[in-house]
Order: C-alpha cells, then sequence, then structure tokens
DNA sequence: CCGTTGTTCAACCAGTTGGTTGAAGAAGGA
DNA sequence: TCCTTCTTCAACCAACTGGTTGAACAACGG
C-alpha cells in the first residue's frame, strides 16, 4: 500500500475499468452511483477502484451531502510523462547514434565487399533491426 | 495473460525493478546476468521481470551463443503518452472552462444580488462543474 | 421519527504476481 | 567428450487484486 507514487499511477492505469473511469472523469465530475452505472459489476468494487485511484492522485473527492462527487486531478499524469519522455529520448538518442554507427559500418561493408572479403560479419547484426523508428 | 497492450504496459511499468531495469536498457542493451547484477533478488527472477517487459513490447530479445541480449523499445510508449496525452488534455481544457464559467457566475452573481431576485437558483449547481459544454 | 438513497466497511474467495529453489537446455571452450 | 556459463522451465509459496455479498454509516425528505 506504501508504494512509490509512480508506481501508483502505472498500476492504478494498468486497468481498463480504472482507465475508462478516467476517461469518463476527463469530460465530467461524476458521484460514485452515476459512475458505477454502465459498468456490469457492484458499487461497492466501483467505490473500490475510485480507491484506487484516489490513493495514486489521480482522482479527489469533495462532499455533496450523500454524495461524493469525484474529480479527475490531471496534474499527477506529469508524473508519468516526465519519466516516460526522460527514457523514451535516451533510447531515441541512443538509436539515432546507432544509426550512424550504422552508416559508417555499411560504408564499410560496401568498400569491404567491394574487395571480397569475409561473409558472416553480419553474425551480430540482429540488435539494431527490431528497432525499425 | 491475454490483456489488452495499454494494461501490459502500465502494469509493466507499474514495479519499481522493471521501471530500474528500462531505465538502464535506455542507456545500453545489455544481456540477463549484466541486468541482473545490481538486484538483491535471483537470476531467475530478473528474467521473469523481462518476459514481463518483453509480453508489454518494451523490451526485445536477440541471440548472441548462450546470451540473449536485451533492447528497449522505445515507441511502446507512444501508446501511453498519447493516451495521458489525451485525457490530460481533456480536463485541462475543461478547467479552462470552468474556470470562464465561474467568472460569468461571479459577475452573474453579483448582478443578481442587485436586483435581490430568487434565492436559490443555486439548487442545481453540482452538476454543471462537469456540464460545462 | 422513519424510510430511502448514496457510500463505505468487513469478510470472504479465486486468480495473479513476485519471489524462491532445483533442474534442465543451449552453446562455447578444454 | 566433459565442464562451465548463461538462460529458462517447473513447482511452490506468501501477498496482493478484483470481484462478491451483507451490514453499517451518513444525510436528505416525508
Amino acid at each position: 500500500m506504501t508504494a512509490d507514487p509512480l508506481s501508483k499511477v502505472f498500476s492504478a492505469l494498468a486497468d481498463p475499468t480504472r482507465r475508462d473511469i478516467v476517461a469518463r472523469l476527463a469530460v465530467a465530475d461524476a458521484t460514485v452511483n452515476e459512475i458505477s452505472q454502465p459498468y456490469a459489476m457492484s458499487v461497492q468494487a466501483v467505490s473500490k477502484h475510485l480507491q484506487v485511484l484516489e490513493e495514486a492522485g489521480l482522482v479527489s473527492r469533495s462532499r455533496d451531502a450523500q454524495r461524493r462527487p469525484c474529480h479527475l486531478e490531471a496534474e499527477v499524469f506529469d508524473l508519468m510523462t516526465t519519466w516516460i519522455g526522460r527514457y523514451r529520448r535516451e533510447a531515441e538518442a541512443r538509436y539515432q547514434r546507432l544509426d550512424a554507427v550504422l552508416a559508417n559500418l555499411d560504408a564499410d561493408t560496401t568498400r569491404a565487399n567491394a574487395d571480397r572479403s569475409n561473409a558472416d560479419m553480419n553474425r551480430n547484426r540482429n540488435h539494431q533491426t527490431g528497432a525499425a523508428s
């Protein structure tokens, strides 16, 4: 339960029902009952989902008589996007550098092929093949 | 096991060990053994983590003799960022509109107070936060 | 005051997850 | 061939998850 914030946000959004709830709360605030309407599960189950979202900081709840209107907190998304952005950028930069290296390799290869040398220098080529942009 | 791609990616990144692995693979490809070095857990456990990342499409593996070099696939990140971006943008747009509505409401309120009309026009106030067209 | 509505709490259950250990495959090197 | 290294498979276990039902709590409306 006392996991780090990033883990909580990611695991909160790992459930399709909870993602759907987030999608609907992005359009409009709603009470627990309203939210639970479209789903085949019990209201209690939806209430649990909302607790998870709240614990992750994605949803806040106010009070209106017996009702508990739920509101989407958009700022928490930034936690994820900065994390993701950081490593995606790193990986892409690395990919760019790899491309440059490969370009050099290819140049070498054509030159090497030109004077008919070793044939199996591609043996180690598997790395980058999957990474096509 | 046959969950939708988005769920798989989110839940793969919900584990701090797996996020750390991703962070390290963003810097350089590595074998299972290399990856498992810094962690207190067994190599088998790390192998399982890599299976999860592979199943989520975040990591691909090639073959180099007995070794299985792991490579980070950056494109899958886009699945998440587009999903996140969409609802964050919606929520923020809604927040902007709400701000405008509140500004209008304040103006109306002061005017209404000026000519002393009906007092319960706020009865239905809860809904509108979401309903701002 | 009592009944109704909206929400949560508590106990329970089946399935998944994150780890363990032990054994087995796969491939190189002596 | 045999030994060693890297990796995965299989069985097991404790803890967590996502759902259930039944009861309780909170607040309005007669």
